[in-house]
Parts: structure tokens; C-alpha cells; sequence
DNA sequence: ACAAAAGTGTTGAGAGTACACCCATGC
DNA sequence: GCATGGGTGTACTCTCAACACTTTTGT
């Protein structure tokens, strides 16, 4: 029993593998998508996984995640979040390795050189249509989708799956896909410019038929997390 | 670049110490505490931290978890949640240590041999009155206090930190202590009565003065996470 | 009978929801 | 001039928040 307790030198414990896990998601053709790399060696060869990397002894769990989506999209300064650490015994069938899972959301627009990179095979697949994947990854994704859509509702954050400049009904498209669930055009207006979150940025988009769409932006100074009414007590 | 990507021998990788730290917060003397040991080794030495073990190579997380807990603690079967793992390169100065923290919610009356075990000093602290911390426990506090107090909002988990039965002052008054915030006690019954949560014991507890106060608990077919109304859009 | 804590309802304000038509542009 | 997507307002309902007195018990 004592042998348990945190004071003991580290040295003489055995040491797992880290990785961070780094869930991409994107909005691309109207689909909520993840990108996921082909595996190239074994375990689990030739299946699809989600993008990691091994955690480096002098390197911040951040700082591991930023690497492997600079790594695996070309993108930088996007919102990136912990999510979740998964650290069963087995979860690895080589040896034992905890993962600390990680989600970015990015603008389709903004992904350079994914897919198509030589090292290794990359592409989206709809995360309501995913296809077997490696170790735990399955469980990795539904957590982050579950994740996603919680931050989305009480959280100003969708806005990180668009362009920088918008319309109200892109932005609109982009809840409906990710809650999967139809929303009121003009409920849906009021209460996002009341939240007072997005300005006009005075350009309109013109783009087929139709009337030209008002572009909005993200107003870098709001608050992204506004309070929630609580529901206990 | 290439030997960043997951696929590799996990062996080749030179690997950090895990551990699991666990926040055990109790309502003690209408007040919100967490139970911290004091450092018996260095780092930190005669420093107050909180309690936590080395992840076991066959163990899981939650295992470690637990262990821990029943280990400081002598409780089983209490709500225990992980939190999020912290791993700055420097937060420990021996060597690199990544710790996956929990926070666990205890019942008083529940904790049989702590504070007072041989192996190390443990107390109780006022989550409004730390004392020096060892590493970055201090914000590992501090998180899980915010941690805390979210859920409360949108989750009924105000119960697990009283005993099985409780009257509907006692848990208004743990409300308080973690929302620090005086609530209604009319708004309160009603809102937590209309959330069926709880039941109706038909024992009444006389202490002291005044009128005796029907006891309730909390129903186990309740579902815990009552959604809220979403914010956006 | 009085001190102490338990218990109980109503009203006004604000937010949420449901719902249908006119507007600007390209073809 | 018509097809296409953009943009707008109102009425009803429900939830929230504020607020004070009566009841039951022990001493």
C-alpha cells in the first residue's frame, strides 16, 4: 500500500508511452468531417486513425497537439481545446500508451496541404459516416462530437468552422449540420446579433442567384463564453 | 518531421512518468474543503499537495483514480470524474511528469480514517483559504473549483457531497457555500422539486430548535445531467 | 408564549417559440 | 417577370425573480 503514495522518486515506476490525439474537425460540403490519416505500419495497418504524435520529454501537451496539426493541415492559430485523456491498459496492443486527446476546429478554407501529403494518406470523413478506425479512435470521435456540440450551445464557437468573414445564413448551416437538427431563420438571427458577438463588415457576397448576403466577422473583443441561465437550483 | 507521426515503435521514444492526482472536495463545517497530504519527500518537501499515485502499467486511469482515493480517504463509491491532465514540461522539477487530475465529491460523514493515517498528514483546507502548494497544485485547485461549480448548474451532483439523506435546507445551504451566492429558499424548493430528482423519505429530522424537516434523497433512476436550454442560437 | 427553523403562492418582467411575407439580385 | 436566396416583426407561452407570512416543534 505505501509503495502508492506520490512522494516516491518517479525513477523506479515504469513508464507508460504519451501521445496527444488531435481530432480535426471541419465543415466540408454541408458535412460535419474529421480528418483522419491512413495508418502505414502496424498495429491496425492500412486503417484509418485519428492524427497524433508522441508527446516529447521537453514539449507541453499543447505544444504536442499544435505539431501534429501543423504537421498533418498547414494551419496555425486555430482553436484548439483538451478534450479528454484515454489511458486503458489495452486500448494499445504493443505496449501501454495513454493518449491525451485533443479537438481543433478549422475553417475548410484555411487546411493547405491535407489531404494529399506524401508521408502519409490523410482525408475527411463525415463523422456521421466513419469508417473503422484504430485503437480507441471511434470513442475518441463521439466524445468530440458530443463535446462539440455542447460548447456550441453555450459557448460562441462555431464561428471557428467558417471563413473570417460570413453570412448569417453560412453560419446558420453551419448549427444545423453540427446539431443535426433545423433551426428557425429568424429566431435564429435575433438571438445571435443580440448576443452582440458579430459585426457587419459592410461587404456583401454575391454568389449565384439571389439576393446579395450581408458579410459578418467575429468581433475579436467579445466574450466567447457567455454565462448560461442555470438550470440548478 | 517524419518521426513525429504516431505509427512508430512506441519503444524508441524515451517516455514520461504518469500520475493521477485526485481533488477530493466534502462539505466540512459549512464550508467547501478539499483534503490535502503533506509532503513527507522532495520535492516540496513539508508541503502541503494534493493526494495522488503513479499510474500502474496494468491500471487504468480511473483505477489509479480510485485507488488513491480509498487509500487517502477510505471511501469507495463516490462520484469521481477526470478533470484534465496537466503536463508542462517543468511542473515537476525531478523529471518529466504528466498528471491526468480528478476530482472526487465525498460525503462527510463517508471519510473514516482521514485526517489522522500514519503514512502522511492529511487535512482538510478551505477551498477560500489555500495554503502553500507543491508543483502547480494551486491550479489544479482552482480548475477544479470552476469545474465544480459549472456542473452544479447544469447537473444534479450537489447531492453527492451529503449523506443519503438530507434535508432541502442542508442541500440549499452546500449550494451556497460553492456557488458562494445566497439563494431564495421558495425559488430553490420549487426549482428542485419540479426537476424530480429527488423523493420524499417520510422521516422527518428534529436537531435542536424548530420545526422537524422532512428528509429526501436522491432518486437513482433520475437522470443526473438535465439539459439545458441552449444559449446559441 | 416565545424562539427557531420549516414550509408555502403570487405577480410582473423578460426570454423563448412559432409563424408568413416582402426584398434584392441574376437570368 | 420569375426564380432564388436574403431579410424582417408580432403574439403567445413559459420561466425567472422578487417578495412575507404561517406552521410546527422545543424550551
Amino acid at each position: 500500500m505505501m509503495d502508492l503514495v506520490e512522494h516516491y522518486d518517479p525513477s523506479k515506476y515504469e513508464r507508460p508511452s504519451v501521445t496527444i490525439d488531435v481530432v480535426v474537425f471541419s465543415l466540408v460540403a454541408d458535412d460535419l468531417k474529421a480528418l483522419l490519416v491512413k495508418r502505414k505500419s502496424p498495429p491496425f495497418s492500412e486503417m484509418w486513425a485519428i492524427p497524433g504524435a508522441f508527446v516529447r520529454l521537453d514539449e507541453s501537451l499543447a505544444a504536442a497537439a499544435t505539431r501534429a496539426l501543423v504537421e498533418e493541415t498547414g494551419v496555425e492559430d486555430v482553436y484548439t481545446e483538451q478534450l479528454y485523456t484515454f489511458g486503458d491498459p489495452n486500448r494499445d496492443p504493443r505496449t501501454r500508451v495513454i493518449t491525451v486527446a485533443y479537438f481543433a476546429l478549422v475553417p475548410y478554407d484555411a487546411v493547405r496541404h491535407a489531404p494529399g501529403r506524401e508521408t502519409s494518406e490523410t482525408a475527411w470523413f463525415s463523422m456521421f459516416d466513419l469508417p473503422p478506425l484504430a485503437f480507441d479512435h471511434h470513442e475518441i470521435l463521439e466524445y468530440a462530437l458530443t463535446r462539440l456540440r455542447y460548447k456550441l450551445e453555450y459557448t460562441a464557437v462555431g464561428f471557428q468552422l467558417l471563413p473570417d468573414m460570413f453570412t448569417l445564413t453560412e453560419l446558420q448551416k453551419a448549427y444545423e449540420i453540427i446539431l443535426q437538427e433545423k433551426l428557425d431563420k429568424r429566431n435564429f438571427r435575433r438571438k445571435i446579433l443580440s448576443a452582440a458577438i458579430l459585426e457587419e463588415t459592410g461587404q456583401k457576397r454575391q454568389e449565384g442567384e439571389g439576393r446579395p448576403a450581408m458579410l459578418y466577422k467575429y468581433r475579436e473583443d467579445a466574450v466567447a463564453e457567455v454565462k448560461t441561465r442555470r438550470l440548478f437550483p
